[in-house]
DNA sequence: GGAGATTACATGCACGTGCACTTAGTGCGC
DNA sequence: GCGCACTAAGTGCACGTGCATGTAATCTCC
């Protein structure tokens, strides 16, 4: 007992680089963009996928929960807050009333034209700050 | 304007893969270790790299925090918790008595070994799923 | 050695999240 | 047409988290 193999070992280890990497990477952008520009990074990513639909035909609620990493419940209440912040509306379906559809007000369109440049340097710097072999013992901070 | 690189797209391209790779396996964690140990994924974390300490000098803190993605704040509740749980003791350092060690209890080290097979098992499976190419119109649910 | 700055950990508070459930609407079988 | 299973979205509740702050101990410099 208590062996374990180098093959776990290495799951693990990349599994940790992984979490790691996308800690660093989120608590960057969480700082920069509320401090920018007033977005959570959550906030952002639902704007900048909802950008990427035709505004002729807006997804509903449960196609862009899909896209996000976040439960749709907890969608439904940003949705809620970004509607309160003019960002969004919500207009609902006529062929099914249960659905509603959300779109990008020109406001929230304006909002996130001017955070993707904050979130893509972000990413720039971030993303490729690589450490992928500093091991376990004191890798990079993680947390700030 | 409205013009993003390719470099910009595939920077973009990236973290959500990264992202949603590390939520697809942390759900997936959270799930199995919760039903079968009653363990969070974070608890796990904070067990698993406890376990790599010499019993004999016990990390502190700070020093655990430094090596798990959450903060320090959050870290010291969390210990909290397991304490009640009987899975760690706190242990006042003497030479600087602000400090505190940490160490698993037996307790613990039994919960911890019960439950690495299947934090290893996930990883194993969850990991390796890679949707490395697919693109951003239906890639994986993310969220289950 | 005493005052003030600094560090280590804990905690009050507000907030976003997930789970379970509710409410509203649709479609199917009869 | 009616009841019933099912789906879409919203909500009550509890909980874990981060930020800012509090408390205690240590260090520094005079």
């Amino acid at each position: 007992m208590e062996t374990e193999s180098l093959l776990e070992r290495n799951l693990v280890e990349q599994w940790r680089e992984l979490v790691a990497r996308k800690t660093r990477v989120w608590n960057a952008l969480e700082l920069e963009l509320d401090r920018q520009h007033g977005l959570s990074a959550s906030e952002f990513e639902v704007l900048d996928t909802l950008s990427e639909y035709d505004c002729a035909e807006p997804p509903r609620v449960q196609e862009l929960a899909a896209h996000v990493p976040i439960t749709q419940s907890a969608l439904s209440r940003m949705i809620g807050r970004l509607e309160t912040q003019n960002l969004v509306t919500r207009t609902l379906c006529s062929s099914d009333r249960r659905g509603v559809f959300v779109v990008l007000t020109d406001e929230g369109m304006q909002r996130l034209a001017e955070a993707r440049p904050t979130h893509r340097a972000v990413l720039a710097a971030e993303l490729t700050a690589t450490a992928t072999e500093s091991s376990a013992q004191a890798p990079t901070p993680v947390v700030l």
